[in-house]
DNA sequence: CCACACCCTCGAGTGGCTGTAGAGTCAAGG
DNA sequence: CCTTGACTCTACAGCCACTCGAGGGTGTGG
């Protein structure tokens, strides 16, 4: 199989490909007389285990942590656990953010019901005196 | 006022101050005779509504935007608040696909309550078959 | 021999900052 | 006058998870 092969099959790009093999996310495979990666079918599951971390927006330091595990003498399913668990509050609270978010939303638009001017609408005003915490990026 | 003044009254770092400035976002100020950064109250005013929006997590393209309505000739609070509704949209958005996200996470973690091994436990596997869409980047 | 689809490497760009290096400014105290 | 220390300046590199482009090589069908 390659490369382009096996970017459709897992539903991703060349260049994603390469760059997980860079990153050390996945092997790299033999090549063909003419440098072409040629892939075994090991390759996809891995390729495919890695996507699927990605869609649960695991980042990359995690998916190695997590493929560490299996790749490991003794892998431990625990450790496994831990990781989703681990992640599973890190995106419970990161809707809890954005639900704070909405609502502070709602409430500057609130003030405007289209009056015309920039100073009688006060959401300007209200931006000024916002006072949030800046939401946390994504992975700190 | 000097920029440290300003970063404390603002709650964010001189960094990011001289990072807006040279984004276009704040005004470049007068400088004193040594070459610091001389800031007027109006500085002050305009860099609060900017971190406001940053709580609200819009783009420094939209906060530019924003800021382009508000210094233009006929300022316009209806394309103030359009970007606020759109930004709503935005978040509920993101609101859903996190639900969603969890849904998922629930579903694997509960594949596997403390089974041992890797093979046993089966969320690896589940990883593999998940066939969720990677999650949209915040802003494209 | 040519067209075409595919592949290669390398380097730069994205957003919204943060951190570092190396130098300059300024007020207070000795 | 000199030093100390807090503050400031510019310029550049790094973060994440890719994406895009340039400039070339490979492999297959006609």
């Amino acid at each position: 199989m390659q490369i382009g092969e096996l970017a459709r099959a897992a539903r991703c790009s060349v260049a994603t490909i390469r760059y997980y093999e860079q990153a050390g996310l996945l092997p790299p495979p033999e090549r063909t007389a003419g440098n072409f990666r040629r892939y075994a079918a090991t390759h996809l599951a891995r390729l495919l285990a890695i996507r699927g971390c990605r869609a649960l927006d695991l980042s990359l330091d995690e998916i190695r942590a997590l493929l560490a595990q299996v790749d490991g003498a003794a892998p431990d399913c625990g450790a496994i656990d831990r990781v989703i668990d681990d992640h599973l509050a890190h995106v419970g609270e990161q809707i809890r953010a954005l639900e704070h978010l909405r609502g502070h939303l709602e409430a500057l638009r609130a003030r405007c019901r289209g009056a015309g001017s920039v100073e009688a609408c006060g959401v300007m005003a209200g931006l000024v005196a916002l006072d949030v915490e800046v939401r946390a990026r994504v992975h700190t």
